[in-house]
DNA sequence: GGCTAAATACGAATACGGTCGTATTTAGCC
DNA sequence: GGCTAAATACGACCGTATTCGTATTTAGCC
């Protein structure tokens, strides 16, 4: 059930606005755009052109029986996660997941963040 | 000690080439060339070419007292791990360093692995 | 039916990454 | 000193990402 073959990688721009997508759930390009231009000074065209990108790779879907079309994510946000992680173990840790761990948790890390980790731990063994 | 300063994000390919600097250590264009080219068809030039980049960048150090000039890396293997996973874990993961370790282990994920990521969790007790 | 507001579609400009061909420089050797 | 092999430097080309201006389409409203 993992994978469905290949996800494609998102480039930084598009991931934007997954993230906008995943959070929101379907959106209107206006709506993605109302958004996204609290953080960035993005112009509505360029949002648009994106998601019609985006739409030609399969990376969102969209509903175009109204006249304002609705994008939806086409891939759930732990599927593109985890295609990104695996990606940059791959190419930066050797293909080592404990290695990527290790640098991923630093000083910066708050107590909490490291207490979910050893729950996540905790919870393999009953596996 | 940690932070110099911003460590420049590497491309692909030049993250490739640093592998191979932080595996053999210094060399010259041909050295790294001949690596490369076991598991890429890429040019002598574009290796040439991507190295005087990364120069520009800083990702690469040089000393050309030779004819041959010798390349090594600026920045060691762990800053520049610690700045591409800092970089995904705010861009595709909120930010939460918890949710990056959850994505990052799943069933393909061997025991030993496992186990050594156990091993790192206990050995922040004593700090 | 035609006007208007708001949407989509299209295409050009810019920037960067990656590739490599060709020109130039360099240093040893006879 | 000049030839040659091997290195560096330069610049062009192609593909992709990002941006946005402008053209076109759409649908409601009077």
């Amino acid at each position: 059930m993992a994978h469905e073959h290949s996800v494609v990688k998102p480039t930084e721009a598009e991931l934007t606005l997954l993230n906008v997508l995943w959070k929101m759930g379907p959106a209107t390009v206006r709506q993605i755009h109302d958004v996204v231009s609290i953080t960035q000074k993005t112009g509505y065209t360029t949002v648009l052109k994106i998601l019609q990108i985006m739409h030609e790779k399969s990376l969102v879907i969209r509903d175009e029986s109204n006249r304002a079309h609705i994008y939806a994510t086409a891939n759930s946000q732990t599927q593109t996660q985890s295609s990104l992680i695996k990606d940059l173990i791959t190419k930066a840790f050797g293909g080592s997941t404990s290695k990527l761990v290790m640098r991923a948790i630093d000083d910066s890390t708050s107590d909490e963040e490291i207490n979910d980790i050893r729950q996540l731990l905790n919870s393999l063994d009953n596996k």
